[in-house]
DNA sequence: TGGCAGGTTGCTCCCAGAGCAACAAGATTC
DNA sequence: GAATCTTGTTGCTCTGGGAGCAACCTGCCA
């Protein structure tokens, strides 16, 4: 492992793990996670802070992430998408009252990468960082609607019954997975309660590109108790708001690895990594509503 | 320097450093930007996607930050104090209807670390990881109300006449700014036209926690004609707004470096690197409006 | 077709990171 | 209060990985 990844990783531990966040880290913690010496990553820190990526408590000397990585963050990712987005979800908020959330697909992992919510909504449902299953959350399978029944498969095949959070409501293999998965595709949206915590429900839609390459999932998530009889309303809401997001795109916006259009900004999804699942998803452009 | 330093130099030659954003860089124009080698260079951002810190376009092969430095960036800084701003910030927003910064100290310029817009509000004035000057910003001079003399001088002394956006409204020299600061800090919040842009006004006001440690600055901006009339109520709204995130904060955040309470968070203020200047600032705990 | 720019890889040399041990300071235990 | 443990940090040595050069490959342009 080459120095820079060893430096990738080190930051990474500093990564929320939940919804509390405040990530402050000592040395020993630190070494721990990445696995190495506590001397080797005393010196790395102390490099990190002098380039001003970390900072050090003076007093407890707990390491956590200086304010030039918020600064960094805020060109990082699809920026187009990212622009795109903001306003829309905030549009969400003020109609629907409660939280919303951008996600994009990692490995065989949903990544939540954006969140807004309202000042009186509940400081619940889903935070920056999130991951989530594909199976057992209206985020992942949106993830997974334009996948064909073996990706499905390939991109679940380790997860049924390894995560134990799921519900009785949740599919309990992958049949149950793709049937419901064929309902959700026909309705164009997904729909999960107790996805995250108990009491929560969540509606999740797909983000296409003009291309319909599927991009992103667009999700609200609000009490069970206040969300029951809004579903319907608030996938509709969603499905308008995804298609907006595709409109603001732009007709430049990425495009099919196999199309040779010479557009700028083109990545594929997420992060590709080096994961056993390739991610290749059948390309059916779905008309957008 | 470290390598753990050289890779952290790296990544922060993706920084914004204007309003427009969309970084994507070659391995060509990083290698000049950080002044080494193209091979070396290639193969520390080939390890830095392998950590999926960065993403390559497969197309241009031109690289960018990963959403995974989003996710880092949300527990970055400061997190008690960006979790009471936040909400505050978007309250400021729907009131005035302008944009909304919040600005800490880094060395001797103001970093812009928060950004809140209203959806039909200009696309300008002031952007995340924009670097604002002491002597002729709103931000700038607001971040100066505790300081003496000495270290108002000393955060100034190469700024004038170097940085030529400064306006005729801007003070010409050190006497001018600090009779300049002496009227803003007994009004409570400082103004200026022109700060950015052309036709922008800005009004800003300190941030302190309840030991009266001056932690950031709140900044409201927005187009001059809009603004002209508006400046005091701006004002008193910000003055309110910043209260209300020091009451936010509660008793617990940070304090003196002198005071020997063992709380938790307690860092100075935005980093604190190796630079000329020793940001000591004299300590009188302002009354709270 | 030839030249050029830009991304990538091979190869060698030597510097900087790994590992161990030790030290200082604070916390904890007896 | 002494002993012990934990934790952050620094010295020192040795070797593995980073630096630098050159070459290769591809796409672009004249």
């Amino acid at each position: 492992m080459s120095t820079a990844e060893k430096v990738a990783q080190l930051m990474l531990a500093f990564e929320c793990d939940n919804a509390a966040g405040s990530v402050e880290r000592s040395v020993s913690e630190l070494a721990s996670i990445v696995g190495r010496e506590r001397s080797q990553v005393c010196r790395m820190l102390k490099s990190l802070c002098q380039a001003q990526v970390l900072e050090q408590d003076p007093d407890s000397h707990r390491y956590r992430l200086g304010w030039r990585v918020r600064v960094l963050a805020a060109g990082a990712g699809d920026q187009v998408l990212v622009r795109a987005a903001r306003p829309i979800l905030q549009a969400l908020v003020a109609r629907t009252g409660e939280v919303a959330l951008l996600t994009v697909q990692e490995a065989n992992r949903g990544l939540t990468v954006m969140r807004e919510e309202s000042q009186n909504s509940l400081r619940r449902g889903g935070w920056i960082g999130q991951r989530s299953a594909m199976h057992f959350t209206a985020t992942g399978r949106a993830l997974m609607f334009d996948a064909d029944d073996d990706l499905v498969k390939a991109l679940t095949a380790d997860q049924f019954g390894a995560d134990s959070r799921s519900t009785p409501n949740a599919p309990r293999n992958v049949e149950e997975l793709l049937q419901r998965l064929r309902i959700e595709r026909r309705q164009g949206y997904a729909v999960a309660s107790e996805e995250i915590e108990a009491g929560l429900t969540s509606v999740s839609v797909p983000v296409r590109n003009m291309h319909g390459h599927l991009l992103a999932v667009l999700n609200v998530s609000g009490p069970t108790t206040r969300m029951n009889d809004r579903v319907e309303a608030i996938a509709k809401l969603l499905i308008e708001a995804s298609g907006a997001i595709t409109h603001a795109l732009g007709p430049r916006h990425a495009q099919d690895r196999e199309g040779a259009h010479r557009a700028r900004p083109s990545f594929d999804r997420a992060a590709s990594p080096r994961h056993a699942v390739e991610q290749r998803h059948q390309q059916t452009p779905v008309p957008m509503p």
